[in-house]
DNA sequence: ATCCCGAGGG
DNA sequence: CCCTCTGGAT
């Protein structure tokens, strides 16, 4: 659906209110970065493709128990790390693809996870949204990392027109104040999960209705 | 556009 | 049972 006419002005405006009910409407949601391990951040963050959080979670402290930084990962076989996340799925190419990344890392970054997001892109099983995670929640690198849920939920908004992540990250990044990002991200995908879901979103419950050009009666 | 090749949920 | 699941590579 196409979004109607709207002047920057009225669009931020209209941020704005939706920023406002986020907040009301998730208050336990993240406002900061985590600073977190950056190759298990990365790893984790590898293994949410096409998976639960939910999973992963419970996976990654066994995992990174067995395996706790590159070096130990490169060393293993495939084999030996299935069972660490069978209950994510997917699981043999996951496997495959966590010592494949483990070893380039340790190859050509002495094992260390890079901070350049170019660097991070060229990596096995990285792509935009993954290097955007890792520079921010690691290395406290400013940023809204657009996955299937934010951009259905920046499109649905008409916060973006934009197709690629690149661009819809852009333009939500210019409409919500830069410490209200990491609110914004986690908010919007929390929101996507469990109301306005990709097939039937749940419209009649949903307190940003009022701001949403898409919504449906 | 399609594959990946599975667990868990509605 | 069918479908989804915080993607990335081809």
């Amino acid at each position: 659906m196409a979004c109607p006419k709207e002047g920057e002005k009225a669009k931020k405006a209209r941020a704005s209110e939706i920023l406002k009910a986020l907040k009301a409407l998730y208050p336990g949601a993240r406002t900061e970065l985590k600073h977190e391990n950056p190759f298990q951040l990365l790893v984790a963050t590898v293994l949410s493709a096409q998976a639960t959080d939910k999973s992963v979670n419970e996976a990654t402290p066994a995992l990174f128990a067995r395996f706790p930084d590159a070096k130990a990962l490169a060393a293993a076989t495939p084999e030996e790390v299935e069972p660490y996340i069978r209950k994510i799925g997917l699981y043999r190419t996951k496997a495959r693809n966590l010592v494949a990344l483990a070893r380039r890392l340790l190859e050509d970054y002495g094992g260390e996870v890079p901070r350049d997001k170019e660097a991070l892109m060229r990596l096995p099983g990285v792509g935009w949204k993954t290097a955007t995670v890792v520079l921010g929640a690691a290395f406290g690198v400013p940023g809204i990392a657009v996955d299937t849920h934010v951009a259905r939920l920046a499109r649905r908004l008409c916060l973006s027109e934009a197709r690629t992540p690149e661009k819809i990250a852009e333009d939500l990044e210019a409409l919500f104040p830069k410490d209200h990002w990491v609110f914004v991200h986690h908010a919007l995908v929390l929101h996507g999960r469990y109301v306005c879901t990709a097939r039937r979103p749940r419209c009649g419950a949903c307190p940003l209705a009022p701001h949403c050009p898409s919504r449906q009666v």
